[in-house]
DNA sequence: AGCAACTATTACGTAAAAGTCAATAAAGAT
DNA sequence: ATCTTTATTGACTTTTACGTAATAGTTGCT
């Protein structure tokens, strides 16, 4: 039946701590069930885990993490609440795309560095023939 | 002649404190020049400055941020410190495909979201006409 | 039943990246 | 020359995101 994971299970995975997976659990940022005081974490917590996984990497804090998180739930009923909500999406957006930018012109500028590291390496094979 | 700024014209500029551009230099990413104790700021410098805050927004540490700038030197004259540099290039860009791939996720998701933002609002208004 | 291995809770510690505050010192304005 | 900004140094504080015990309860295995 159902298929919850342990804790240890989910730190195995993802390669964190079980003191981690309790501190996003204070922050409020996932909620596994409990079988009496032991954690039983459900497809949808694991679910979330890797959302704040992703959000770590793009270097969110956890307060925006769960900011985010917060908008893929059920979108509110009332016009002003909807309003606001697609603000922050408009802004979380702008600064995603900022850090597009901001990444490809990163790699440029890595290519242009590999590029003169071969140059260097030919010229330094030439003088060893 | 020289064109320097002083500290509070680049604090002003990209709204930082004279605090933090002190403690980006003492942890060695930017070295302006002195005049007698005051700190001069050259162009370099702002140029420093700016890689330093797009590693921010990209959410480097500052230990990421001042290895990536080191990149960018002339590249090494001997061969095995060429092969550790671009090995280093190669690892950096690959951290940044995987930001472009998480990055282009997330947008996705929250396009999805405003989709249906608008939707329950085109319903709100039916409901009201 | 007994022991190892896992888990939970509580509390204190720590590193990174600044913020805040106080005490000078120097430079420009009047 | 004095007054007022502006800048420097140094020390202490704060926030975020965990790490590290210490202690205790629980489960699985034999």
């Amino acid at each position: 039946m159902a298929d919850y994971l342990t804790i240890t299970e989910l730190t195995n995975e993802f390669g964190l701590t079980t003191r981690t997976l309790r501190f996003y659990e204070d922050e409020g940022l996932i909620k596994p069930v409990r079988r009496g005081r032991q954690r039983l974490y459900r497809p949808s917590d694991r679910t979330r885990l890797k959302l704040i996984l992703r959000g770590k990497r793009l270097g969110l804090s956890l307060g925006e993490i769960s900011e985010v998180i917060d908008m893929y739930r059920q979108p509110p009923g009332e016009a002003g609440q909807l309003a606001m909500l697609m603000e922050k999406i408009d802004a979380r957006r702008k600064d995603l795309r900022q850090k597009l930018v901001d990444i490809e012109e990163t790699i440029a500028e890595l290519d242009a560095v590999e590029e003169s590291c071969r140059t260097r390496l030919a010229e330094l094979s030439d003088i060893k023939s």
